[in-house]
DNA sequence: AATTAGCACTCAATACAATAGAGTGCTAAC
DNA sequence: GTTAGCACTCTATTGTATTGAGTGCTAATT
């Protein structure tokens, strides 16, 4: 069957008052509101052919159409307008990120807490995954006689320390032996690269303290790849509540129940590639969200992918704004890191 | 009026059958289930006398009656018998503690998810707060010639890092002699005092480095001092919807904003003094809790506070099977901190 | 051939009344 | 002091109309 224009307004007359009313559309409404020069019954055929065409539902005989996962995927690839945040708006996320300047994981949760407060929806945020770039420097200090804290620069600057216990007592200086000593072994190696190090080879360089140093590197391989220590964080998890199709208290808990399974969440945030992405219900791969859509995207430092932000509505989500939200946010992330970041 | 034997067996009675069941009691479910041998009216006359001394309530004529937040109170002072959580359950929190060895803030995170999953409440949890210890010392790493992290060991032996963005390069030589220098004046120092420090005289002994001590130190003290950086953590929040009290959605909305106002549970768990403590309902200062009740605890290194938990649930909560819960958490956390910082 | 008006039909939501059930307070008997 | 009995109250539930939005189909119109 062909896609007239008509049609094609039609589909998005009703997506779009459904993203506003949460509530089936009637052939009447559009009529009235949105095809003036066309009466009920024409629209009733076209409504009808959009729905064998799967673009749109009937929730049961005698109510009016809601639009389907494949209607809402047309709409945003075809028919929704690029909703260009004005300038006061984009100014707005500038101004705010400056403010919040300071600590990298204040930064990222801040944007957070921007996401959801611009969209009214969830917002998921990974802070920047360092795995995905490579060492340049360790440095340790010396805590106390059985701990010394290892400092990991990275690639993108970004760093991260891990305590380690040790089983005897080091010297400052014994420290920076080592750690010069590993720089040379490790700088420029990606994160993943670390597990194949030949530890024979560090262990004869080892200047006699083998032990400490077969300690610190397992222990680091250890804390950098297997231990997820990427935060994510979740702002707005109560605006969910404010939508219609979560008054349903089974549905509110299910949701909340996954917004507290940090696995799940990182998982998703882990995935995503690309710059700009929008799975609608069933598109997504997670059982949990066949009823939500997402939208993600990923924010860099020079270029490098290092993390993702996410926000998590119904699938009736406000596509337009949400997109250009999304995109301003992780683009003016991505630029404050690599500033901040600069080497 | 006087407070008979079988006065209080009845209070207790209606406070345990609705706390596992949160419906109002009446006087045949206490003659059927707890009083066997006394009959419905006489626990009626009793009922209405208790009704009078404002320990229970009836939500209107022909229900049964609900402790009042006076009656609750009494509860826990004075009737409910300790529950001694039993030997299995407190072996399980002791290994579970030691699975989670390792980043400190992690192990946090992890009393946060193990008090709200045993209690089947609302957990908060406080990281530990370095304020209110003393500095111990200071070390610098040079990142680049723009940046420089600052470390700081603290009394409790916590730390803590901080990157300061310097306007001039330093080699890490410098560095090492700033430090030394900040240590000396600094060590010992709560860290409330270093506002106080006379700049001046640091800057007579600054060897030339002048610019960048200021820098250094007036960075430290703000991120220190006016940064609360004291992270909070929660969770179990989605377990509030399980309970009938919240299934109206505008409470278990308002709850939830609650829940995401880091700011105030912040102030909630920063306020709490002494060792276990309960406030029920109208008894707790904030207007959003006066329908919740709170258990708070607090955690220490070294015999030292510096931090604290809280339960969030309804004001019939399992208070005593709580009040344990929460002791015996604090008490593992504080041991375990302690030995793992121990100096 | 496309559009529109008209009409019968469906189905959820709402309102209303009737009923059942839980619980109380009071009185009188034990 | 305790208990049985009874009238009374109030909520929750269930069943029954009623309403109204919306559709699909057919026939008339453009």
């Amino acid at each position: 069957m062909d896609m007239g224009n008509r049609k094609r307004l039609i589909l998005q007359a009703i997506i779009e008052d459904y993203i506003n009313h949460a509530e089936p559309v009637g052939s009447r409404t559009i009529s009235k509101k949105y095809l003036t020069g066309t009466s009920p019954a024409t629209i009733r055929n076209e409504m009808s052919d959009l729905e064998d065409m799967g673009y749109i539902e009937q929730p049961h005989t005698s109510a009016g159409r809601v639009p389907s996962d494949k209607g809402y995927r047309l709409y945003v690839d075809k028919i929704m307008k690029q909703n260009t945040i004005d300038e006061a708006q984009r100014e707005m996320i500038r101004r705010k990120f400056v403010d919040s300047l300071g600590e990298i994981d204040r930064l990222v949760k801040h944007v957070s807490k921007l996401l959801s407060q611009m969209t009214q929806y969830t917002s998921i945020v990974m802070a920047p995954q360092f795995r995905r770039t490579s060492v340049k420097q360790v440095q340790f200090i010396r805590i106390d006689k059985a701990a010394v804290l290892a400092v990991i620069v990275t690639d993108a600057g970004i760093l991260k320390n891990i305590i380690l216990r040790l089983r005897q007592d080091v010297t400052q200086d014994t420290l920076i032996r080592i750690s010069n000593m590993l720089n040379d072994k490790l700088s420029g190696l990606g994160i993943e690269d670390i597990e194949s190090i030949d530890l024979h080879d560090m262990l004869n360089d080892s200047m006699g303290h083998g032990e400490i140093i077969e300690q610190v590197v397992s222990e680091l391989i250890q804390t950098l790849l297997y231990s997820d220590t990427t935060e994510v964080y979740r702002d707005g998890v109560s605006n969910i509540l404010n939508l219609p199709e979560y008054s349903d208290i089974n549905k509110a808990r299910s949701f909340l129940n996954i917004m507290e399974e940090r696995e799940l969440l990182f998982k998703v945030l882990n995935d995503v590639r690309g710059d700009v992405n929008v799975s609608i219900g069933s598109e997504n791969k997670l059982e949990q969200f066949k009823e939500c859509s997402l939208i993600t995207a990923t924010y860099k430092v020079n270029d490098k992918t290092i993390g993702s932000v996410g926000i998590i509505g119904p699938t009736r989500m406000e596509y337009s704004k949400a997109i250009a939200i999304v995109e301003c946010m992780t683009k003016n992330l991505s630029e404050i890191l690599t500033s901040i970041l600069r080497r």
